[in-house]
DNA sequence: CTTATCTTGGAACAAAAGGTCAAGAATAAT
DNA sequence: ATTATTCTTGACCTTTTGTTCCAAGATAAG
């Protein structure tokens, strides 16, 4: 059974990330990986060089499949209904039971940011990616004129950003999905009451 | 030099919760924490246990000298004061570099919570009594008049519990302290908006 | 059919992990 | 001074870690 791929790529990134993401970086061993992945050991290196490579294409694959629902929902033309949205998918997925808890991103930033540097830059660079998606959707609302002029909208993004951060948390943190679904509540609640209708 | 402790736990804590915080549970090892407390690995053992025993030692540490701080501004009498004095202490903290990154039981949540039953209630129970004093705070502010009796204030100390697991989160992602500076500052606008001054 | 190329699974490896234990040393009690 | 108790030290154990390597197998090209 050889001379050609026997398994598909995706297939293998999404097995992975589902151990990687309930257990974290450190917490998962090879033969974790081996047993979701069905494939031996020497197939796994061939393909992702090492444990790191192998996390770092779980994290690309993650932001493609998982996160990038998330930066749709921030397409939305209304200002107003993109950013409501936004919340409203991650409370819903988390509650499915779809995938582990919490938010891969979130997780990874605070296991292994201060022990490899290219996990680090990758993570940050991401996050810093979702904070300037908002950024654009306050901007437009700010020059449609449905939000005050004075407010300063760079620091509007990296308050929700860090709410969304935080409903990771806790998510993990508690089995009750009421808690999250409050905070997405009072975080609609607050960006309605910013938002001017016309 | 035996027959009486020859080490002074609240300091072996203090070094081990360094040393834990930074690098997290697993990557952890018991060379580290023996190089950090220069005790040896029996002296270790035979205080704490095991690993688990002495990371649940350091959690409690953790609360009793980091946390404690934080508890103590919600315990001012004006409400109004109480809880922005909690996100500047926050910030603050975080930027003076005394500690490592973040927060310990945030940090531990996202390690941890799928691992060990134990680390996940004492960290579950911690978050659970944070949400509690703020929603003390709440409900003395409602009672006092100056927050809307229509507010679900439950929801509210749920969704400052989350902000505040949110700045954790960035505080570690991004080594720029402004952006945590930016998310209290707008907490406390937001709370400063809701709040009815007589 | 032959050859060259690639994949595969598992054996093997050194290093490091968490944990144990017995002998030695210092105090406190008698 | 002697005994009993307790703590410390460091070697040692087993298991597991991440990684390498190779013989065997399967395909595609000539």
């Amino acid at each position: 059974m050889a001379g050609v791929k026997q398994f598909n790529q995706a297939d293998v990134l999404e097995q992975a990330m589902q151990v990687f993401w309930q257990q974290g970086y450190e917490a998962t061993s090879i033969r974790d990986l081996t047993a979701a992945t069905g494939l031996g050991r020497g197939s796994l290196y061939g393909a992702f060089g090492d444990k790191e490579g192998l996390f770092l294409a779980v994290l690309d694959h993650y932001e493609q499949s998982v996160q990038a629902q998330l930066g749709e929902c921030l397409q939305n033309p209304d200002p107003k209904v993109a950013l409501s949205s936004l919340f409203e998918q991650m409370v819903t997925r988390m509650g499915t039971g779809a995938y582990p808890a919490g938010c891969l991103n979130t997780n990874t930033t605070l296991e292994c940011s201060s022990r490899s540097d290219r996990i680090n830059r990758t993570i940050a660079e991401r996050l810093g990616k979702i904070e300037s998606s908002i950024y654009e959707v306050l901007l437009r609302a700010q020059t449609q004129g449905s939000l005050p002029i004075g407010l300063d909208i760079r620091a509007l993004s990296r308050f929700f950003l860090a709410i969304s951060q935080g409903i990771a948390v806790l998510n993990k943190a508690f089995a009750d999905p009421s808690v999250i679904k409050d905070v997405a509540k009072v975080t609609n609640t607050i960006w309605d009451d910013m938002y001017q209708d016309q």
